[in-house]
RNA sequence: GGGCCCGUGGCUUAGUCAGGAUAUAGCACCGGCCUUCUAAGCCGGUGGUCGAGGGUUCAAAUCCCCCCGGGUCCGCCA
């Protein structure tokens, strides 16, 4: 079974020209920017669309002219036309009434294919001039992560994979929360109750975080205690220190625990905590941009951004808040990178705009922020104090199971061992897939049923493109030796078209900072190749044939390989 | 009450930021395809007033306004 590849290069890239379909792009532009010179029209905005089923690239442009030279779009069209040039990458360009069509040549394949086979696993590089400070998960270490916060995880850890692919340097870090109200109620639990050796110690830590709020919620005059933990804390009480540190080091085991399983790691673990000395200096910069004080607390207006709330960012009693610290962790972030980039719930979007706010008084910009929606449960939504949440250990148990069982169904004659593993994979990679391909900003409700249901076009759909490629190429040897112009099969050229477009996708990602395209353009690259593999023979067909065949199932597996490693999700050879 | 987000076939969903030619897939349902490289697959079919109403535009799922339905935030919490 192939390995997942975690350890991209990290050396900065060369430039996209050898992502065939950027540069047809250019070209294109090049063209009609040429051509509406000739012309004599105004040449800005070239207005490209792609439209499959029409052409590789269109222009609308003639519309946008049509109104400015008071003629009809489809006599600007033929004009237009008339007067392109040509470029090896453009076979031919015609006017669909209105529509100025481009259409990717032979040339343009061949090379496509050949940077694919040449570049292989760093095919999909863009843009590597980024250093990238990626945070996400960041979960309260209070107890399991449960399917929302792997909801963050998966995006974050995607998005970490896009970018690098991309050719950026990034560094993932986990924000850890280690000084809150939350955590102190931990403490205190484990003060007062006896810890589950027998269970993960993320579990065993929720078990004593939901005790410790039913029974201040039952003796809410307990809280003193709760609240004197926090000064103590703060007040630099060693003693204080070393509970809430291990308090939170033992959750974290159980975890990352988790995260590793779902193949999402972390380089660094920053911890709150960390930035309390720094307070003091932001608190006086703020002051210099505009913070008042008030009672000994002090304020940020921000109104003059729209936002009414008053940004507290020190108490009266002298103590720190959250937005405060977390202000500070961005300033030395900022100093480490020039990309800043945070996955966060969509609840927390005023307070990040608080904090971009005050970034921003500081002279620092705000950090790029991508927001998730909730995952709800069927009952309503999730809560670590109340134990009303699915974790992530459960779903990637019975989801493995699940996935053990179609193995076995399917695969009789494997050994255990090999079943395990492909259910693993299987397992996570259909987790992974149903969580990426709703976009972001849409709310989820977890169900059972549909976690659990691999027949559909999901993570495994995908493994097993990459594992049909793989069965064939096992069963031969390709020596790069090829004729290109075999394949002309509609089948063949559309899975090289797709191929083509993989750094573009990059692209886009890198730019956007939304991972759901790339699961639509896994899939379809998986059902192109499926389509392929149903009617274009390989191994059977005629030598010269058989050769470029080859060449293209190489292809298709480099960039299936490549796409299923930005998706977290693990190309099996086989299942 | 105010801010932000969502509303696309029976169910789930892409596309909305950067408006253009037949609105994307899956599930479910109906019908085909395994002596040929793994059928976790392929081919075909049924099913849509893109929440409602106005507006802008040659052109609106996409932009603007308003309304309805759902989510979420509005702590000297984290």
């Amino acid at each position: 079974m192939a390995a997942l590849q975690p350890s991209y290069v990290l050396q900065s890239t060369n430039t996209n020209g050898d992502a065939m379909f950027l540069t047809f792009r250019e070209q294109v532009e090049k063209l009609l920017t040429e051509a509406l010179e000739k012309c004599e029209y105004p040449s800005g905005d070239l207005a490209l669309v792609v439209k499959p089923g029409y052409a590789d690239l269109t222009s609308i442009v003639t519309f946008k002219l049509a109104s400015i030279l008071k003629l009809p779009p489809h006599e600007i069209a033929r004009n237009v036309v008339q007067h392109l040039g040509s470029d090896v990458l453009v076979a031919r360009a015609e006017a669909a009434g209105p529509y100025v069509n481009f259409f990717v040549s032979a040339d343009y394949l061949h090379r496509a294919l050949s940077v694919i086979l040449e570049e292989d696993q760093n095919y999909g590089r863009v843009n590597g001039d980024h250093i990238v400070i990626l945070e996400h998960t960041s979960a309260n270490p209070n107890g399991p992560l449960h399917i929302g916060h792997v909801r963050n995880s998966v995006i974050g850890d995607t998005l970490m994979r896009c970018l690098k692919q991309a050719g950026c340097r990034v560094e993932t870090q986990y924000y850890v929360n280690n000084m809150g109200r939350q955590i102190a109620l931990v403490v205190w639990g484990l003060m007062n109750f006896e810890l589950n050796g027998e269970i993960k110690p993320d579990h065993a830590t929720a078990e004593v975080y939901i005790k410790a709020n039913a029974e201040v919620e039952l003796h809410p005059t307990k809280l003193n205690e709760i609240r004197e933990l926090m000064q103590r804390f703060e007040s630099g009480d060693q003693d204080v220190a070393r509970l809430f540190e291990d308090a939170v080091e033992f959750c974290l085991q159980g975890i990352n625990q988790t995260l590793k399983s779902l193949h999402v790691s972390h380089d660094r673990f920053v911890w709150e905590s960390e930035f309390l000395d720094d307070l003091d200096g932001i608190i006086a910069e703020l002051r210099d941009y505009g913070a008042t004080e008030n009672d000994g607390s002090m304020h940020i207006d921000l109104s003059s951004f729209g936002i009414g709330k008053n940004l507290v960012v020190r108490r009266s009693d002298g103590t720190s808040v959250y937005a405060t610290r977390d202000i500070a962790y961005h300033v030395w972030k900022a100093g480490r990178c020039n990309r800043m980039i945070d996955v966060l719930g969509a609840d927390h979007k005023l307070n990040a705009l608080q904090v971009g706010k005050a970034l921003e008084l500081l002279n620092i910009g705000a950090p790029e922020v991508v927001f998730f929606e909730f995952v709800s449960l069927p009952e309503g939504s999730m809560s670590t104090r109340r134990g009303h949440f699915v974790s992530a250990d459960e779903v990637l148990e019975k989801v493995t199971e699940k996935a053990y069982e179609e193995v076995d169904k399917r695969r009789p004659t494997l050994s255990v061992e090999e079943k395990s593993s492909i259910a693993q994979a299987v397992g996570i990679g259909a987790t992974r897939y149903d969580l990426l391909r709703v976009s972001a900003d849409k709310p989820m409700v977890f169900n059972w049923s549909e976690a659990l249901d691999f027949e559909r076009q999901g993570g495994p759909f995908l493994q097993y493109a990459h594992a049909r490629a793989s069965n064939i190429l096992v069963k031969t040897i390709f020596d790069n030796n090829y004729d290109p112009n075999l394949l002309t099969d509609e089948s063949e050229i559309k899975v090289i078209k797709l191929c083509a477009k993989f750094p573009a996708v990059i692209e886009d990602i890198t730019k956007n900072l939304s991972v759901s395209v790339l699961t639509s353009y896994a899939r379809e690259l998986a059902e192109a190749f499926n389509q392929f593999y149903r009617f274009m023979p390989v191994l059977s067909a005629e030598p010269e044939v058989r050769r470029a065949r080859l060449a293209l199932v190489v292809s298709a597996r480099i960039v299936l390989r490549n796409v299923l490693n930005c998706l977290g999700i693990e190309p099996v050879d086989s299942m």
